[in-house]
DNA sequence: CATGAATGAGCTTTCATTCAT
DNA sequence: AATGAATGAAAGCTCATTCAT
């Protein structure tokens, strides 16, 4: 392999951990999965990553930061808070299991309890954390746009609305056939709207 | 160690390795772990489970039933669907995160995704099912009551309901400092309150 | 391989380990080298020896064992100081370069400091100071039966005696060509000559 | 790093690795440490030396070059016999295990051992014939100077002097607390003291 | 039924060495 | 001369599984 960048190889390797991550689990992947699909040797991978714990937590925070920002970019192309609740919710849910950033979010969540390492806990948690205020930030505008009326404070259903994101997300990434993502988003907009007192898209 | 019936030996050993996973994570959890609390011997984890994937199993089996048993008791105490409905939403969630069964739970979940085994996610849909038929009975009946007057479908919001439930179990188990049990309770309670119009226990 | 008693698979282990070091050197010495020695699998070495520190630091320990109890058969053999100072003399220098014990002794030694590991050193220290408590008995008795007369303190010269033999017991563990082993005899002998007034063996 | 002579990069190489050796044994040292140490890439290093293991034979060849042009110094700067005699013995220990020097030179020593390299034994005894035929020297001159009345051969003599301090030089740089330098040297002077019939430098 | 010594495949990690730049 | 990314052989360690007792 010919010499890179070593930041261009470094995220070359999380996103081959990544797609690994998806493919056959955290818990099944080894540094030779890595790199075989980033096209390099088992040396290369410890060369830039110190351990195998330091390249999951680089996928992990690789992850959440572009799990987020396409959530947040999503919002901010929208002026109407209804507008802005429903990209909100369609960019909540993984579209199928095959979704490597969302898969490789849950499946490190389980695997960091494991190794009982604070660091993921902190982003798990701050990654929650963002989701509920950009939540909280659409339904405030929407009640000051007029469009919405709360039956509760905004804080509850902004995490309410999180939670269910990460239920039927979990569901969705588990192949569950028997609640297909529409189902998922369905239920969730059917939350927001008994909460906003906004019919909905449809209406 | 003395001989036991094998049945009760089998018992035994499931108990053993739902602590040992709450204790040290599924990822942790190594056959001679198991025997070590159970006080016997890596050969008779072997004798009684052919591998320790049909231990895990097992495992994850009996902790369904045993979490599902659970609510179900608690529902049928009760006649009025209201302290029906609180009942079931306070035994939904684990007390903290060392309830061995939920942890179990959890874990094995997370777990069996990399085995690929279908029959473990067969238990994860099953026992989400029961819960939700759980609480659209519960539901059904506060209807039937005049307790209830539900603003979106019984099924929709049973379905939110463990969805909820889930998410925050989690969060529980995760350690989560920042929304303790407590909360949790409320901010599902709230949502139970919205979509069936009563205005909760504390009314 | 057949079952075995742990603990005497444990010391075949040690032996095969100490012909290892002594053919190889501690440096490439291989848990599998140990292993082959012994006709058993490298898993039976990490069974019985929770790693490979723990394995040479047995070795260590087994090898000052078996020297000094052989050095203090031999004394104890003697009831004339003088043939008891002959006889120490003769133990104190290995044979050649295939003693086994000897080699690993000196090989440990030099490894342990890597491993700045204390429990080594204390072992080396222990040796030393039994064997110049041996050399010290054994020069008392001599004054005491009227054979020796000492020009320096006791102590001293079984401190310097015991120097001489680590330092030639060196040279010929390094396959040294000029400095045989019956030389090496003759020059501690000359020097206990010194000290003790008695004119040695041959007179 | 700047360009530089290639014969001063070389020492200054060796130099590095010398104290890579004295902090942290020759077993862990590492062309990475060596070339970090000099402020280099290991590139460079491997330009310079074509492998390890001529590297370390050039510390070793520099070491007991160092090691014995000081003791060859010292005894030069004295005409009396009894003050060259003081001199060698004084210049014999390691001050403490800091003496990267000689720290080197017993830890190639193991480590060649195990390399099975004959070139590194020819350095170490040559080393040590050279210190005998110093102190040889100097036996010989202060027999002639009237000032020794030697009770054992010169040759012999010597020998046991030189001997000796590689143990207690062995001693100081294990750090053995309970034998001190000065104690090394007064046991070492009383052996001369006793081999040449005259009372030290106290007297 | 129960034991635990023995096995060995499989994995991570280390590190001297190479070589394109 | 110097760099440092890349390599891959070599080693230690883990642990489910087997099986003689």
């Amino acid at each position: 392999m010919a010499k890179a960048a070593p930041h261009e190889r470094q995220s070359q390797l999380v996103d081959a951990a990544m797609e690994v991550i998806r493919d056959r689990g955290i818990i099944n992947m080894r540094i030779q999965d890595v790199a075989r699909r980033a096209g390099v040797s088992t040396g290369t991978v410890h060369y830039h990553f110190t351990d195998i714990d330091r390249l999951i937590y680089d996928v992990h925070t690789w992850a959440c930061e572009r799990f987020f920002a396409k959530r947040m970019a999503a919002v901010t192309e929208e002026s109407d808070a209804r507008d802005q609740l429903v990209r909100m919710i369609r960019s909540g849910l993984p579209e199928n299991a095959d979704d490597a950033v969302v898969v490789a979010m849950y499946e490190i969540d389980l695997y960091s309890r494991a190794r009982e390492d604070p660091a993921h806990s902190l982003l798990t948690q701050a990654l929650f954390d963002r989701q509920v205020a950009l939540y909280f930030s659409v339904l405030q505008l929407g009640a000051a746009q007029g469009h919405f009326t709360l039956t509760a404070p905004a804080l509850d259903v902004a995490q309410n609305l999180v939670a269910l994101e990460d239920s039927y997300g979990m569901h969705i990434i588990n192949g569950n056939r028997s609640t297909p993502v529409e189902r998922c988003q369905d239920l969730i907009l059917g939350y927001a709207g008994a909460a906003t007192g906004w019919a909905g898209p449809g209406a």
